[in-house]
DNA sequence: ATTGAATATATGAAAAACCATATATATTAT
DNA sequence: ATAATATATATGGTTTTTCATATATTCAAT
């Protein structure tokens, strides 16, 4: 994973807005579809691209899906995930401080 | 400026690029031109975009000018760029450590 | 000082490439 | 069968690139 790479996942509010989310804990594509108000094809999509990335993995509970951070990411990916995470408008956006609606048993 | 507004100008390589290199210092577009392998008209239109986002600004000294990094940039948008220059691939990037052509004065 | 040529940079407009979205359909689990 | 998720295709829209041209600056010659 380049910088460039990085950046280019980031660059869409679907995509970066998932990222954060799943930086506070595991999500599954129903609470995504909700919380950020999106079509389900619409979040599957963008979630595929962060799964062949690298990026995030899927852990299958159920009948659901749950994205998270992939576990070995380097560093510096978590750091700029961190970062981003802390910014004021990351802090002011009410979804990235919603609750999950599938209860994942943590 | 928010995440996705600073993701979303670092998503492409020659702005990438162009800013890690500013992180070192000032830069004329002639170096980043000869540096990147890039025409003119690519590297001016990116750097506009570059500057219309407040996120670099010029200076004119003689026939050349100079942009660099804007000096009032908020906290996590410097930490974001520096762990950026900091990666493993970026320090592997010989375009990122060349020499500039056009000997600023200090 | 003024003219003219050369260099550095910017920009308008058209073309090409790329990305995101919607709709429809398929898959997997219960 | 139903709910959750994935994928395929088509389409529309944005972004990037290129070309041609324009503006500003320097330098040399007059």
């Amino acid at each position: 994973m380049t910088p460039l790479d990085l950046m280019k996942l980031l660059a869409d509010d679907t995509r970066l807005t998932s990222v954060l989310m799943m930086a506070a804990g595991p999500r599954c594509v129903c609470d995504l579809m909700e919380i950020l108000s999106l079509s389900q094809p619409k979040v599957s999509r963008h979630l595929a691209i962060l799964r062949e990335a690298g990026l995030v993995r899927t852990e299958r509970r159920g009948q659901w899906i749950y994205y998270s951070l992939a576990p070995d990411l380097p560093g510096w990916v978590m750091n700029i995930i961190g970062l981003l995470a802390d910014t004021p408008a990351a802090n002011a956006d009410r979804r990235l401080s919603a609750s999950n609606c599938c209860e994942p048993e943590n």
